[in-house]
DNA sequence: TGTACATCAGTGAACGCGCGTTCACTGATGTAC
DNA sequence: TGTACATCAGTGAACGCGCGTTCACTGATGTAC
């Protein structure tokens, strides 16, 4: 069955982002192709009109994360939308709704071990911290926002695997305290 | 053929040990029973033997990894030594070996999406925040070891992830600087 | 001390399952005449 | 305007593969007599 015009791009966005829900919220491995053409009421045969293979959708995957945080993230941010932004990133929601949340902890280790690291990610990373660099935190301004970086995914990577969720929240709530904005 | 008897327990052990790394390097997920007990000499019907599941397996993995912690940091660290665990933890080697390093960067991501904590992961992170008390970090002296940790695990994470080899090392080389020991 | 038997760590074939991918096919729509 | 045809997004069965787990079996050793 042909399908209108703008059917196969609309398809393929639909394709998109339910994919990057469920690599955020069950892993890269953990997301079968079966189960998510089944989650847009397709088969899974359908999905090869629009990705060449599963790696492709991880990478065009990775390349629309980076997109959306640089269109969300044109301008600096002002402090109050900083300290609005940290609370929200270091929020328990954050913590248990992986799938709708920032793929650098939910993503960065399994990349890690796959071995076969894209440049999107650096361009996430590099976005993040940017918008970090005027942090609180001991360190040379230069790589101040890389660091109040590493503080936040290791935060939320922690909270998420301890069993104890008064340790889960003492995490996110430290490093909220560390890792604040110049004002406020 | 009936072994002497101390080969179970060794054997026993001998997986484990070879799982800790696998786990640590490939993922649980990515560490098949057939090619670990094939790397051991052995078939992998001889598994059960030693383990009733492979939940069995990584759980007691992860309790072997809690007491080795404890046993190898019983007493307090001296700032001198704190520093070389810092410099050694944020080396490109344990970035590079993921299987012989820390466990909390390798797997928190993993058993966080698993969604069953162990509590095993809490007396790591724990332990591992008690040294890391006296780091110098803008945070309260109570939660100074915790924010230090998250800084630790995402720097390693984000390290490993990262197609740049500048900015990798940049990631573990801020995160060292932010994350000094009292004195030297 | 010598023999018969029980034990049980390890073998290797087999199971059902979900995975990523292929492929002949369908059929509603856009296009050409 | 009406008809014949080409297109191609999506279908659904099939593939080979590796996974975790089961299970009847083996055979060297420890134990009992």
């Amino acid at each position: 069955m042909r399908y209108s015009q703008n059917h196969k791009a609309e398809t393929r966005r639909r394709i998109l982002d339910e994919a990057a829900r469920r690599f955020r919220r069950d892993g890269i491995d953990g997301t079968g192709l079966v189960p998510l053409m089944k989650a847009l009421g397709m088969t899974h045969g359908g999905f090869y009109a629009h990705f060449a293979s599963k790696e492709a959708l991880v990478e065009a995957s990775l390349e629309a994360a980076v997109g959306q945080a640089a269109e969300t993230w044109q301008d600096p941010l002002s402090p109050e939308e900083l300290h609005a932004f940290l609370a929200s990133y270091l929020s328990p929601r954050h913590r248990d709704d992986a799938g709708a949340g920032c793929p650098l902890p939910s993503l960065c280790a399994e990349l890690g071990l796959r071995g076969q690291p894209s440049a999107t990610t650096d361009g996430l990373a590099l976005n993040m911290a940017k918008r970090l660099q005027d942090c609180k935190l001991d360190a040379a301004a230069d790589d101040q926002g890389l660091v109040a970086l590493a503080a936040l995914v290791g935060a939320l990577t922690l909270s998420r695997a301890v069993a104890d969720p008064a340790l889960s929240e003492r995490i996110l709530g430290a490093v909220q305290a560390a890792v604040k904005p110049p004002v406020s």
